[in-house]
DNA sequence: AAATTGTGGTGAACAGTGTTTACTTTTTGA
DNA sequence: TCAAAAAGTAAACACTGTTCACCACAATTT
């Protein structure tokens, strides 16, 4: 609120913090979590470890942001498709196509993203905000698009949007770890010739929402 | 091919090496492979640290027969609901329940076994010898079922097994990644309330179902 | 029976990790 | 100019997986 919105120091903050960021993201989108060390770090910005903590309380934070900055990346493009004025059944294809194309062309990032924090033990309080974060948000294109479908008697009239975007989100997301956990996906044996990836990636497409089509034979 | 199978002194060390497993499971289950230290682990056994590796090469080779394990498990679950004599329809439903079900139980376990190791880094051989593996007998159980439902006639004819099986088994692996990864889920938002977790898997086999069906209206 | 070989077990060390603490230097603001 | 705040650091803490040299005891071979 003062005269000047961000002081000279303040600039020389965040041009520092965005320097070890993008450090961190070279290494983190090569060798995941664990290849990324502080001390690693450290050395390629010329800083000592410690210095790190001057402008991030943990790895975890530095990665959070890694991961944060990637599911903005992720939620640009699905939206950019799902706002297009092609016709329904192509634009829902291709938005699952390009939500499992940009999650699987940063591997580590998308996993992480899921796997990172504790896993399940117990009810806990878990994703606070869920609906104001960047992936809630890409839940939020998701449910729309559901019920476009709905409405416009594309989709089965008895359908619970909320309840059916949450399959689908499923489905894309365990369609993208395959592919981002077993490197041959499609193909499980390597001598094995199978569909293109993104071939199958459009046959699981069809597969999701012939599920939600009402079927006026 | 000695006359006694085992030696006194085989038996010693299966026993001792069963020991070791069973300790490790214990806190594997609760804490995942990161709460698992080998430190830990030989305190547990009264041993030193360095024992353990008189029984296993390394931490990954430990964890990977705990995974191997567990697969074996979720494997004999789906296969006696796969070998029922239940209606087709819910036949195949069970299996979807109970694979989720099996999996969701042992989080760090199910997570562990596909998040394990080295992402998508290039075209590696990946998966030596898959059909072997127990994964790979889960996703012939898998396959099996899609054949029978073409060949009866529930499932559309042109459906190619071998690419519906790996699109069912992808949508079944996200639903129960999100179930592991989101403790709340199928709510996203702790105060939300949705279909009960039972229900709400009952609706994504039958969502995934349904888009093999042949919809003759 | 004696000598040798192999196995099970150990303490100590190596090379890492994230993080904190005490300390110094630099920058900032009045 | 001078005190206060911020930036940066070396060293240590408490861990991690893993290896190495060594010891004791059991099993085999001579």
């Amino acid at each position: 609120m003062t005269a000047s919105v961000s002081s000279p120091a303040e600039r020389r903050r965040n041009k520092i913090r965005a320097r070890i960021l993008s450090a961190a993201e070279r290494v983190f989108a090569r060798e995941g979590a664990d290849g990324l060390s502080i001390r690693r770090l450290a050395e390629n910005i010329d800083y000592s470890p410690a210095a790190i903590y001057k402008y991030f309380k943990s790895k975890d934070e530095l990665v959070d942001e890694l991961k944060e900055s990637f599911f903005e990346l992720l939620l640009e493009n699905v939206h950019r498709i799902a706002d297009r004025s092609t016709p329904f059944a192509e634009r829902a294809r291709d938005c699952v196509a390009t939500y499992v194309q940009i999650a699987t062309e940063k591997p580590y990032h998308y996993a992480a993203a899921f796997t990172g924090q504790a896993l399940s033990s117990g009810p806990v309080d878990s994703e606070p905000g869920f609906e104001n974060s960047k992936k809630g948000q890409a839940f939020y294109v998701l449910r729309s698009m559901i019920e476009e479908g709905v409405s416009t008697g594309i989709f089965r009239k008895d359908i619970d949007s909320a309840l059916a975007a949450k399959s689908l989100w499923a489905s894309m997301h365990g369609l993208t770890m395959m592919i981002v956990h077993i490197p041959t996906f499609p193909a499980l044996n390597p001598a094995q010739n199978t569909l293109s990836r993104q071939d199958f990636i459009l046959f699981h497409a069809d597969q999701m929402i012939r599920g939600l089509e009402a079927n006026d034979g």
